[in-house]
DNA sequence: GATAAATAGTTGACTTAGTCAACTAGTGTT
DNA sequence: AACACTAGTTGACTAAGTCAACTATTTATC
């Protein structure tokens, strides 16, 4: 089989592991596991959401994950209440202080972007975002990256 | 600024972390260290490499990397013999054992890809590629992905 | 040419993120 | 009612990585 197109999709891979790694290490900066951040990300976007959501989103060890919830708990980010129709799963949701943190983390991490996309000329961002949007929809439709195995 | 742009960046930047993610497992079952195999790539790939070319090119902790070349060794899987031109810097270079290992560990890898690639029809897989090479260079450009900040 | 500053690599002590398994409590199934 | 199953918590542990101090050597400075 084609060894070249092997060699070339890791390659990009390699590339743009170090990309994804200088994003991350920013957001490390503010002291957040990438979990965490993770984490914060998908409360933020949905609603009562629940600590198997994220465990299955995730992929993430419930136990961890069980820890991570309680000190943002503690530390007043977010709310949990017994659902009435389960009362064995906690819907979860963040407090006005937990959107707060999280948006400052997410306009750090879009400056960051902003700084590194601000540099590109229109047609190298327009060439750029659409091969992004290339490399997701043939990927995507054989794959299902979305939902990694199950977590315990 | 253009926050679609930034939106559809980190959309992307989300989707290919679980890509590497899913292939980096793959190799974590391999009972190696990403770090490990990054270094073992690295050793693969150049001869008489350094400690120091690691840790520069891999963004690792010296101490750590110190401690995983020991254990290669102790495996047989390196040779470390001090520079005649400079006495401080130990040269590294992989034995036969440490080639095969290697082998073993990339072979895997690209089963693993080739299973990707597979099922993509030859127009999506020039596509494919021709984003990747196309996102390479854009953001290769500007920026400086290749070398990351110093490690102690 | 001696002394200071810098670099390569090692070592010890430690922290933290994440794992694994066992457990409680509640729910669905027969 | 008994059984298997799911949600989440807890305790015990480990591997991965960090940080700082140290030795040995080289390079720069006076």
């Amino acid at each position: 089989m084609n060894s070249k197109a092997i060699e070339e999709f890791r390659s990009f891979n390699r590339f743009y592991t170090s990309v994804i790694g200088l994003l991350d290490k920013h957001i490390l900066n503010s002291s957040y596991t990438l979990a965490e951040v993770r984490i914060l990300y998908e409360l933020y976007h949905g609603k009562d959401v629940t600590a198997s959501d994220l465990v299955e989103r995730l992929s993430i060890d419930k136990g961890y994950l069980s820890r991570v919830l309680l000190q943002f708990a503690k530390r007043k980010f977010l709310t949990r209440e017994r659902s009435q129709a389960d009362t064995r799963v906690v819907l979860i949701n963040l407090t006005q202080a937990g959107k707060k943190e999280f948006e400052v983390l997410n306009k750090s991490s879009n400056d960051q972007i902003k700084e590194i996309l601000r540099k590109l000329s229109g047609k190298d961002l327009d060439l750029l975002l659409a091969s992004m949007s290339q490399i997701k929809t043939i990927l995507k439709q054989k794959n299902n990256y979305e939902k990694p195995d199950q977590r315990r």
